[in-house]
DNA sequence: TTGTATGCGTTATCAA
DNA sequence: TTGATAACGCATACAA
């Protein structure tokens, strides 16, 4: 019996399919199968023909119907806040390279630090991928809900989560190297440029423990917005806050760059009139003048750690915290 | 009758469909299919016991089964060298947002470099998305075997192709008003550290041009790396060649850094000594010192439109290619 | 309110 | 070498 509607029934502009393929080539959808995908099993006249016949109809497979019938690949999602920010490059380049070595796909998406977004996209996303990856920062709660029991991977630095696996950035052994390199060279008083919420654990915290183990004053801090603009004004609001410091610890790197431009407009030299030490260890510090000296974070292998995380959640497993230590990478402002 | 081995026969660990927890909550899979789409006709409290049999089961919906019943989605693939050049977060953070107002979902990798794995990335990606951007360095026939038939957007700087849509750069605005202002500033002997093969239309090229009308003597150009080192050894070889150069134009931002860095170990000011013009107009190229004057491209918008041709492409029709336009951006430097 | 039957586009099994 | 036929997991008419 004929089919009265060969292909007609569809909505307009509906891709081809393998049947659509079959008819024209007058053979059956199972014989298009296999000239697509090169089974051996097919006379090399036929499978010339259907291939023209596909092409010209500019078949492609359905890669949803493939993914259903064949073993399942595996596709994580990733959530940055800001791929403008140097740092979350690097992070996504050891996310892709361990995720390719599993030979896992990932899917990538931003919230260009617009938090708001941060939900709906999580939704989005849970609803595509087999695990999602996040730096995020809503709260947990509200993650948890979006996400709807797809694995999660936090890097935002909170305390422990239930449910979420997580990497961590451990700053002490960091923070506790610059201070003693500042104390080496005569510093007392630090001053921080500090981006409260944005850590876990607190690095200001961190630095007061260091400090006073130091037998160090306690250190001046002053809270600014994370972005040069931020640090500009931090480390004008410091000296104001208290004219004697002759070091600064700032948030992270891009609130050093801040501090490098009052620096400069205040007329102070750096290191000479002021010690520097900035957190993240981008690779672009290395270019400013001077060299930035900076408390480095692994990022590449942040985002490995990361991904193994996830393995592990997919297993269905609840694996321990990844900590991820810091050193300083001393370059010239410190 | 019974169905013998209600779940049993799949492979081990296996995820959990619709009907497993139809079965273990009692209900037909589609009353489940009910609770979780949260669709009205059905009691509130049949809902909350699927619902939570859902949750104890871990229960998930497939997206490759959602996506053969559900209207369809479009995915973009998107291909970058190398995500840790600033000049591609930029475009992604363009690709990503043009791609959001269509309610599209973007799919990123990158080969970090590695030429060799392009193809391989090209081919794998091209099965799993509806239309792909790539920044790519293989040549147009491997590229278009390995996509086989998948619409692509190339980025890469190459004459035009039979079948792939492009964004190209005009660096011609640009260079020409970098040269009046080096021109303007008493310049009449330019150097170029070049990067070969990367671009078309080729910056040396239209550099030549410009400077013939302008009167000026033939550029003198060296071939670099396209990196912070090939720029610093470019300088020096410029240098050696023609010790009367003061300005130069750098192929890119990041060669530009190596210039720096070359001029500094040279003892040679900038711009007292060189003026320096770069090319992308990346946004730290203001925090180094002297900040960067640079030929600017608008990445993002960049990315923009390559999702603008895709959308063309995935429409049926090849649309023309989309030319962006350049400028100076002046900062200090030249 | 709930269940039955059907189809989405593909691959795999098995018979012709 | 080819072609029926049956899954894969889900959603949606339509019937109960």
């Amino acid at each position: 019996m004929e089919n009265e509607k060969p292909g007609a029934r569809r909505a307009s502009p509906q891709r081809p399919t393998l049947r659509d393929v079959a008819r024209l080539a007058g053979v059956s959808h199972q014989t298009v199968s296999r000239a697509i995908n090169d089974k051996g099993e097919i006379d090399p006249e036929t499978r010339r023909r259907v291939l023209e016949v596909a092409q010209q109809l500019k078949y492609r497979p359905s890669r949803f119907a493939r993914g259903l019938v064949r073993p399942a690949t595996t596709t994580i999602g990733l959530i940055v806040d800001d791929i403008l920010n140097p740092f979350f490059p690097e992070l996504i380049a050891g996310v892709i390279s361990a995720a390719e070595q599993r030979s896992w796909t990932v899917l990538i998406s931003t919230t260009q630090k617009s938090p708001s977004k941060e939900l709906e996209l999580l939704r989005s996303l849970a609803g595509q991928v087999d695990a999602l990856i996040g730096y995020l920062s809503q709260p947990d709660e509200a993650v948890a809900a979006a996400v709807e029991g797809v694995p999660l991977v936090v890097m935002h630095g909170r305390p422990d989560h239930p449910v979420f696996a997580a990497v961590e950035i451990d700053p002490r052994p960091g923070i506790q190297a610059a201070v003693e390199r500042l104390i080496a060279h005569g510093h007392r008083r630090i001053g921080m440029v500090d981006c409260p919420g944005a850590d876990y654990p607190v690095r200001l915290d961190v630095l007061r423990e260091v400090a006073a183990a130091q037998g160090l004053p306690e250190p001046v801090v002053t809270d600014a917005d994370q972005s040069q603009d931020g640090g500009a004004q931090g480390l004008s609001r410091l000296l104001k806050c208290d004219p004697d410091v002759t070091a600064v610890l700032a948030f992270n790197d891009i609130v050093a760059m801040g501090v490098y431009r009052s620096a400069r407009s205040l007329g102070l030299s750096i290191p000479g009139d002021l010690a520097l030490v900035g957190f993240d260890g981008l690779s672009f510090g290395d270019n400013l003048d001077p060299p930035l000296t900076t408390i480095n974070i692994d990022k590449y292998r942040m985002g490995e750690l990361a991904v193994s995380q996830a393995e592990v959640l997919l297993a269905g497993e609840k694996p321990p915290i990844a900590m991820l230590t810091t050193d300083l990478l001393v370059r010239s402002s410190a």
